[in-house]
DNA sequence: CTAAAGTTAGGAAATTATTCGTACGAACAA
DNA sequence: TTGTTCGTACGAATAATTTCCTAACTTTAG
């Protein structure tokens, strides 16, 4: 039986993610758009070099595209809120054995980490703890 | 002038990584005890490879070697915090736009995060507001 | 002493990820 | 119609990372 490599692999490279996050930023798009928005906001990248890497993605099964018109129009294929998690999960994993309090301490001693966001932090653990 | 290159870039590798959670783990290595332990906790790889690796490490400064005996020994080159503590920023960056709460948003709506971890959570918040 | 096992150094191959050149067709303006 | 612009496809170059082969030297067992 040959391999099927399907959907199972969710996790995107580090130039799928800006890509991705174009995507659930400003919804469906175009590559001429992502292609755009990564010259602004990121860094300097030829065309067609985005278009390659978003029909690899394709192939992947990290977006889906709508060919019916001549410009495809890419979809994200998996909610951000699980891509990300998956992400997270690894990161946390990997750098703090699986243990969220330890990441959580490392944020803490983390002098970027300002009291806005701590006291947002905050707010989050007690409406957690509210509908416990 | 010639580029130094020198100690500024800390980031390791996915594998490079790997073998600094060992020396972190562990203390001062060899590189037959690093490579055992990636054999035994991670996964089949062969001496050499990690041999080639922790050279490569040497020279990118992030680890520091004794060569006094035959077997060399390798030390971390920067304290496990500030390594993880720069991966973590880069990650909350790159995926949550800088935002830590964005990122605890995520631990808390994550069914991986048990309870424990989550009262783990609040005692360090607590201890964290006392010392304000 | 000799053989076997362990060690480093260095190059090269293999793998993965990224970038881009070229070809060619479709749309559009003049 | 004609030529300019914009689009996709696809191969290949480049870069980054990882793996491992080979050579040479050291240590250890016998």
């Amino acid at each position: 039986m040959k391999q099927e490599k399907k959907h199972n692999n969710i996790e995107p490279t580090k130039s799928e993610l800006e890509i991705l996050q174009v995507l659930w930023q400003h919804g469906p798009s175009t590559v001429r758009f992502v292609n755009d928005t990564l010259n602004q906001q990121k860094r300097e990248v030829n065309y067609t070099s985005t278009l390659k890497l978003m029909q690899i993605m394709t192939e992947k099964g990290l977006v889906v595209r709508d060919e019916s018109n001549m410009k495809h129009i890419y979809h994200p294929a998996h909610p951000e809120e699980k891509v990300k998690g998956q992400l997270l999960n690894r990161f946390v994993d990997s750098l703090y054995n699986g243990s969220a309090s330890s990441l959580m301490m490392q944020l803490l001693g983390n002098k970027k980490t300002s009291k806005k966001e701590m006291d947002a932090i905050r707010e989050l653990l007690k409406k957690y703890d509210a509908d416990k």
